[in-house]
DNA sequence: GAAGGGCTTCAAGTACGGTTGAAGTCAAAT
DNA sequence: ATTTGACTTCAACCGTACTTGAAGCCCTTC
């Protein structure tokens, strides 16, 4: 059992085509594998890592960001804790503006009007995720009234 | 008050390069403002679709994917209600993708590891982020016993 | 021993999401 | 009247993340 994978198996078992796994390799974001003449022979671990590589592809971060967490302890230090801290940090942010988009498109649905656009809670996310810049919002735009006060201006 | 917002404007206010937004409209994202004298004027709810589009694209959609919020409903239907739900959908997808990667992370710095991939609980979050691929787990990685029962292999 | 299938490397090409630069327009200030 | 600064278009370029194609190696099967 647990016969090492082929770089084909591995890719049939992930779903990450083959030339995707040997670039990553490249990049020394996957380990380089032993290899039977000449062929790399992958332990079923490697899976495992692709899946987290998928994953937090998934969610946003780039292949370089994502190297970052193949990186051993540094040299006489933690090393990749204070990397992990600013990617949970981050992750975190990330999942907030996906719940905020979603909210926005949540009162979009159940709202009555034709173009989204047209409606207050739906911009309301949207100023919400825009947190950070001016958007000093004086104007009282469409119906605010009309159908609203259904979640009151956030902030 | 209100004054309609120059390219540059809008670029201010929403954090998004003017070159991006030109670039967005010529998409067909970013309706096609008034124009004055060859200069676009933004009426002041386009800083609100602008974070909309921000928001989505942090979140991971494409801008090909989000051009189809832009859709007013077509003709003879509901037309953009079926597409909304579809994103909805999908938003939530990536937020519990993006929690299984979190929780996978957090984990990671929790245990006492050298290398996060030697865990057994980070490695879980993977084989539930790679679901719908024949990720069969039959083989015991590493320390399972050891230190694990803290979050005992979510599903 | 010749074919087939899956693997190898390396270079070039592609899609996306922009930015940058050149050349020019426009309105207000000097 | 000319300078300044923000705007305009258009084409070319860039980084990221791959894919594709060419040419070849290795092992099995006919």
């Amino acid at each position: 059992m647990s016969e090492p994978l082929t770089i084909g198996g591995l890719a049939a078992r992930t779903g990450v085509a083959a030339s995707a796994l040997r670039y990553w390799e490249g990049l020394g974001l996957l380990p380089a594998p032993e290899r039977v003449s000449g062929q790399r022979r992958y332990p079923a671990s490697a899976a495992r890592l692709v899946g987290v590589i998928v994953a937090l592809r998934r969610v946003g971060f780039t292949l370089r960001e994502i190297e970052a967490f193949r990186t051993p302890s540094a040299p006489g230090g933690d090393g990749w804790r204070p990397l992990y801290q600013a990617k949970l940090a981050e992750l975190d942010e990330r999942i907030a503006q996906a719940q905020a988009a979603r909210t926005a498109i949540a009162h979009g649905l159940a709202c009555p009007h034709e173009d989204i656009r047209d409606c207050a809670a739906f911009t309301a996310g949207a100023d919400a995720l825009l947190a950070g810049h001016t958007l000093e919002q004086a104007h009282e735009q469409a119906h605010e009234q009309a159908h609203t006060r259904a979640r009151a201006r956030p902030r």
